[in-house]
Order: structure tokens, then sequence, then C-alpha cells
DNA sequence: TATTGTTATACTCTATAACTATA
DNA sequence: TATAGTTATAGAGTATAACAATA
């Protein structure tokens, strides 16, 4: 079937390329903040307060454990975030914010969210039927793991 | 503005959630393919018989022209594309697909453009939704350079 | 023996700067 | 002098494999 005669191919094919369309400004961004798109992924996935696994992480990140160290190595030296012991394992690092990095969090989710001009120029109707979809494919995604 | 209260900015960041959780399979397709999606949208970006200038090609591709010498480079040992002299200046170069090129094309386009399971579940109306909107948004992004 | 996290390493994607040929 | 493409090179993002500590 031809990308054309299915929306979701067509869909799917138009997406990449709006993404990559945005790959300079997303580089440039990332210079910015002094942190890639992993990394501000990261700071979003501390949730519990006491901090997460290491592991919990990489899964959260859909990247390698190994990958994981060095963003948290980069992180703890920023002193955005630490690791602690975990009570119930040694094994177990829990990475968790500093009261620095939920400060600075904060402030990188709000220029991260910036939309790119392809979403800003859409209509409201447009911009809240897309976060509609998405939020229910984003709640797929977590429930079927 | 926080992103829970502006649909664009809560869409961009699902997006970019959604897109991230893709990463390993896209991997993966392009590893099967033998093809990376630079290459496979530059295969795309070939639209006129006689070829088109690599110039033009890394406008395309939205990357730099000395990445699309590399890109061309291994299409070309493939023998998916050729570089053809420009007959208007002895500069330019030419790339256009081969009559390899022109059935292999259709092949990558046919397995690169199935959607990943966050787009394939949705319901019929919301990949229309979806695609209508990207359509605009790509045929904006295209007017306004 | 299996698992968590780390280290060493290597590979891919991509840009920048310097260069050649041509305009 | 300016432009099209190439080369050399360097940096970022990421994975794989081997390893140490703990379970």
């Amino acid at each position: 079937m031809a990308a054309e005669e299915d929306p979701g191919r067509e869909a799917w094919m138009l997406l990449i390329q709006l993404f990559r369309s945005q790959r300079r400004e997303m580089a440039a961004m990332q210079t910015e903040l002094g942190l890639n798109l992993a990394q501000a992924h990261l700071l979003k996935a501390i949730e519990a307060p006491q901090g997460n696994p290491m592991s919990e992480i990489a899964e959260a990140l859909f990247c390698d454990a190994s990958y994981v160290t060095g963003l948290v190595d980069k992180l703890e030296e920023r002193g955005l975030v630490q690791r602690l012991p975990s009570p119930d394992d040694r094994r177990v690092k829990l990475v968790a914010l500093t009261e620095a990095g939920r400060t600075a969090r904060a402030n990188f989710m709000c220029r991260l969210s910036q939309p790119p001009p392809f979403i800003e120029s859409m209509s409201v109707e447009d911009k809240r039927a897309l976060c509609d979809i998405f939020a229910k494919a984003a709640q797929a995604l977590q429930d079927n793991g």
C-alpha cells in the first residue's frame, strides 16, 4: 500500500519530515541550555522525591543503562542531580534532583516546550486536536509498556 | 506558560517523547535497509529525471552540503544514484537516480512509511486528522522556506 | 548464577574549516 | 571575488562487551 492511500503511512512520513526540519533549531536549543534531549528527558523522568533507580531511568529514556551513567555524571557535575544509595538494595543507585535541579528543571522545561513554527502556526483547533491525539498515544505507550 | 495549559507546548512535548520512543525501532529499520534516514530522504528528494544539484539536496535534507557528499558517495557505490555534470554550470553536479535506484526507492519508501505502533493503533479518524494537520504544516514549511 | 551500575571502546551522524575548480 | 562541491577532521549521541559489587 502506498503512503498516499494510507493515512497512517502518510502521517508517519510527514512527521519524520517535519521533525527533521527542526534538527538545527533543536541542536541550537540544546547548546543554549547546555543540555541534550536525553538529559532533559532524564530530568523530567525523575519523579520520586527520593529519586529513581538508574535502570528505571534508562527505560523511561528508551536507551541503554550504560549511557545513563554518562548522562547522570554530567548532570551531577552541574549539581542538578545526586546519586543516593537505595535503602533496599545496595546495588541500586537512586538519582534524585537537588534543590538547584528542581529550580533548573522548570526553566529547562519552559524553554524545551517552546513549539517549533510548524506547530506554533497551526490554528488553535488543530493544536488541540494534535494534543488530544498525542496524549492518547502517549497513554497507550505507557500502558502497553 | 506551562506546557499543560498550552496545547501547542503540550503537543510538542508529547511529540518529542513519542518520537523518542521509536529510536530503537528506527535504528533497526535503518540497519535492515542499509540506509539511514538522511539517505532515504535524499532518495526521496530527487525529483527531476536529470537529477538535482547537490546544494538543492542539502537544503531539502536540512543539512550541510559537506555531509551530502558522503551520502551520495555511499548511494553511488550501491549503484542507486549517479553524479551527472550540469549542462549550465560546470561547478554543479546533478544527482540522478539510476534505473536500479528507481526500483529500490519504491521498496525503501514502502518499508520506511510503515508507521510505528503509536500511530498504527490509532482510530482511522485520528489517523486522518493527523494526516490532514501534518499535510497543512508541511505545505506551510515548503511555502515559507 | 543473575542483576545493577560502570568502564572502555567503537560506530554513526553531522558540522566546521580549508581546499579545488569554476564562475 | 564568490560559489559548488570535496576532504580532513572533530564532536556529539549512543550501543556493546567486559567487569565489579551485590543479590
